[in-house]
DNA sequence: ATGAGTGCAAACCGTTTGCAATCGG
DNA sequence: CCGATTGCAAACGGTTTGCACTCAT
């Protein structure tokens, strides 16, 4: 894993601030998550490492984060709004619509679509976030068994 | 424009449902707009063709096009959630960071991609979401100009 | 005529803000 | 020690729901 804890907390402290509680649980279960959370999310998963981790500093934090480019929002197709690590680079995900497992796709290939996108479109193209949907190979065998 | 005002409101009928006053002003500002719309600025600029016109209508009523394809929720950066006509089969949209202009892909291209991510991986893909952002031509004139 | 559709008011839920207490450097 | 950070409670804004009235068919 490219990005450690480590690396994440003294870009908080380069900038003047401090490594509180809260913080370092907020910070673990991102780098423990394999898809966006919504504040939510993080705050429940956030309480194993941090009993009275409250929802607000769950905003608050996620703020901090995203000025320093250590969180970024993702948009999600249901809710919206949820938030992963910013990690240099750049990787699409395939999550299990059955059992939740995640598997990331190492080296995005979208380069040609996304050639043809500006061709066809005029735009110049900045940005932009996949996510795909599918059932892992378990979740297919465990199907066919049935 | 290929899609007019009878075609949609024929969709509507088709379907079982009644073409009143309040929809039809929805169907007029869609059909106007030249981006994404929140529910709230569809009831502001519907009100000019239904006075009264409420906000939980435009809510209402954008559930059930949504639900008959006839609009489409388009994901922002900022707000989230706003709705813009979607045209027949699969798209994805380009939204300009700028202007948030949106452009909608026709044909998805996204195939082979997609075929690369489940031979990679084993998963048996069921679906996905790709949000692109970018500058249109106008907003990279500007730039320019500048 | 009659059920789908509407507007209003109130409930609801995620997010933000004000403030006193607390914690980290 | 001192200010940044926190949690709580309350405010806030967008969305949804309950209900009686209205309109399209």
């Amino acid at each position: 894993m490219a990005t450690d804890f480590e690396a994440l907390a003294d870009r908080l402290r380069e900038h003047g601030h401090k490594l509180t509680q809260p913080r370092r649980a907020i910070l673990q279960v991102l780098l423990a998550a394999s898809k966006p959370l919504s504040p939510a999310e993080i705050q429940a998963r956030g309480q194993v490492f941090c009993a009275d981790l409250g929802l607000v500093t769950v905003y608050r934090t996620l703020e901090v984060m995203e000025a320093l480019d250590v969180v970024r929002p993702v948009h999600l197709a249901d809710g919206c709004h949820g938030y992963a690590l910013s990690s240099p680079g750049h990787t699409h995900h395939v999550v299990c619509e059955r059992c939740h497992a995640v598997v990331e796709i190492v080296g995005c290939d979208l380069g040609d679509f996304l050639d043809r996108v500006a061709q066809r479109t005029g735009y110049a193209i900045t940005g932009h976030w996949l996510e795909i949907s599918g059932l892992c190979a378990d979740c297919q065998r465990a199907d066919k068994a049935v």
